[in-house]
DNA sequence: ATTTGATTACGAAACAATTCGTATATCAAT
DNA sequence: ATTGATATACGAATTGTTTCGTAATCAAAT
């Protein structure tokens, strides 16, 4: 029994499936509406990427009424995760200690973000 | 003045900058001799690749003898900065801690790698 | 000089991702 | 019933990536 391979989410992808993530339910013009807010595309558009995600099982679709409801059907950390590791892999020849001080090397970093990740990794160390 | 937009490298194109970051020039069939290890692929497929990175200023080529010398044009650093920061974006929502979290969590993180972070996290704080 | 082997050049096929125009269906308001 | 607004369905154009076959070029060995 072999586990159904998830393919990769592509960028556009991945913008709706954080949307499905954070609001949970819902109907591709809402998911419209917040793209549209970073990001020119037209509705049919959104329409097409989130069938299109149906197709691949990335999304679930209610369709007992007329608007359709849309739902992430992969796991947030298991997706990211997945990411991650092809990212460590693939620009950081494996090594995931770089690609963390090249994501805090950065400006993006605040104060309060440094101590809550000091924190984890004592949480981490103790084991 | 504007910089000349460096557009991102693609899977294949990074996993030959890899290469060309470790070993410095390399001619087509160094990198595909390296590539052959971890991957199927043609000759000409890696060569194909090498030109079209060239193409894209990539990579730079010296071809005053027959056989063609490349050498990475971009900077590993910023290149790595540049894929990373998207990947905030684009999979935890701007979060850099949640992808340092993410990182950490799997297995890959070794005791000395934990505490080489540990040592960079308190630099970074004293500033 | 000819052959052999390795190289680059070129073009095109195969595939995937993105975008959007147009057609069709549905529902509610008139 | 007709109209108008909004929804989905479908197909196709566009663009980018990856792959590789074939031809042309060159140099070294015979």
């Amino acid at each position: 029994m072999s586990t159904p391979h998830q393919t990769k989410p592509t960028e556009s992808e991945m913008e709706i499936l954080q949307i499905l993530w954070e609001k949970g339910d819902c109907t591709v013009r809402d998911v419209h509406e917040i793209l549209e807010k970073s990001k020119e595309a037209g509705y049919t558009t959104t329409l097409k990427l989130m069938q299109i995600m149906h197709e691949k099982g990335l999304v679930s679709r209610d369709t007992s009424s007329k608007t359709h409801i849309y739902r992430a059907l992969v796991n947030q950390q298991k997706t990211q995760q997945q990411l991650v590791s092809k990212m460590i892999d693939n620009v950081f020849n494996g090594s995931a200690a770089r690609l963390v001080m090249q994501a805090l090397g950065n400006h993006s970093a605040s104060k309060d973000e440094i101590d809550s990740i000091k924190k984890y990794l004592d949480e981490l160390s103790k084991k």
